[in-house]
DNA sequence: TGTAAAAATGAAAAACATTTCATTATTGTT
DNA sequence: AACAATAATGAAATGTTTTTCATTTTTACA
């Protein structure tokens, strides 16, 4: 398990990295939310303990920053401080868990465990732009309204997302989703991706399925 | 909302039931461990408050019982203690989360919400006997074979799992599933109750949706 | 056992989704 | 600008699901 901890405490931080090489894990330490930022950049983590006073910014910010910036990893908050609306924040700021000093690495481990084991399994939906998809619904949810698709629009959607800003073929479409193979005597892949944008426009404005001409399409959400 | 929350302190009891009707959600007291046990297996709920400290049993043991009987709902306990040791165990014990004491209401609901999401994304399947509800591709899934719902099928079949074991009326299936207020004219719930029981019986000879006459239907698994 | 209420069933009707097809619009190339 | 290839569209045809309905079966209880 790759762990990045961001802790200034150089005692708290060392304690944990060599607990962390003593389980057979590894850990990154760094010294302020700069560098956080910076580090996940480079190299994926399975989970970010962030301490809650931190240099520059707080364990709070970097948390927020990190959602803003589409970054999903875990992210537990290490914090000494016991006031209510500190808790509140730190879940609504996209936290995942946090543990109250003194901690014992016991726990630490354990709620890991427990955050992964949440996070493991697949998730239930796809965020693009300002909407979700709902793969279990089959619907396309904002704010406040929600669409229902239909099986193919729902499978074609889910299949632009899972491969966003990527050119994808007719071809390929027809392979996966309709499991027919080419070439096919109608334009059926045509009318569901007429169907599909016609439902999406019908929330917003933006094109979300781009046609390049001669070779599929190509799917671009932020 | 359906809420169980297991607290012998009257005064913390009742300021929860007032928030929690207050914010539209429903939420059941009951005063021991042993009442817990009994209320799920009559309800199903979305969450369970468990204190730490009660009559009989502790929260702690209500929690690893609930675990012994496969029930999965999420539980958070409610504690005065601040011990590491504790916190641990109550992780280890199946807990989804714990909240310290003295608590906002604003933080139980944080708490509830973190806990629904993670619990909500972390299964896009449920089982039953041998066979697995795909909750994605809305299809019943066995070793070998694999059988798709059609809507009114995987919504019915999905809220028989998440309330199997209990006795459903046809009233609720009304407002659950199609949100059609009873009495309705005409028994487009036992049609589609007798379409799933087929589809299921292709699979295998085990009765899972028995009838309860004059009440509703029971769904039993295992 | 007979009866009335409740539930199950097969099949038609209605609603909805998917595919086909003829036509129009757009694109890249000359 | 003109052309051929590709893509988009509206609407019809086909297929599937949902709902309705008339009838049969099952159940609880007298």
């Amino acid at each position: 398990m790759e762990v990045l901890i961001a802790e200034d405490e150089q005692s708290i931080a060392n304690t944990l990295l060599k607990s962390f090489a003593a389980t057979g894990n590894h850990a990154v330490i760094v010294g302020n939310g700069e560098e956080v930022l910076d580090a996940v950049k480079k190299i994926r983590f399975d989970v970010i303990l962030l301490d809650w006073r931190m240099p520059k910014m707080t364990g709070l910010q970097v948390c927020k920053r990190l959602r803003e910036l589409q970054d999903q990893t875990p992210i537990i908050l290490l914090t000494a401080l016991t006031e209510i609306a500190n808790k509140v924040e730190a879940l609504n700021a996209g936290a995942d868990d946090y543990i109250t000093k003194p901690f014992s690495f016991e726990e630490v481990l354990a709620r890991i465990n427990a955050v992964l084991r949440r996070f493991q399994s697949n998730t239930n939906s796809l965020p693009f732009g300002n909407f979700i998809l709902n793969l279990i619904t089959h619907s396309v949810e904002m704010e406040t309204e929600t669409v229902k698709l239909s099986e193919k629009e729902f499978e074609l959607l889910k299949f632009f997302l899972l491969n966003k800003g990527t050119i994808i073929s007719k071809e390929v479409l027809c392979e996966k989703i309709w499991d027919i193979h080419y070439p096919t005597t109608t334009n059926f892949v045509e009318v569901t991706v007429k169907n599909l944008r016609k439902k999406l426009e019908d929330f917003t404005s933006q094109k979300f399925i781009r046609t390049v001409y001669g070779e599929g399409y190509i799917f671009f959400a932020d």
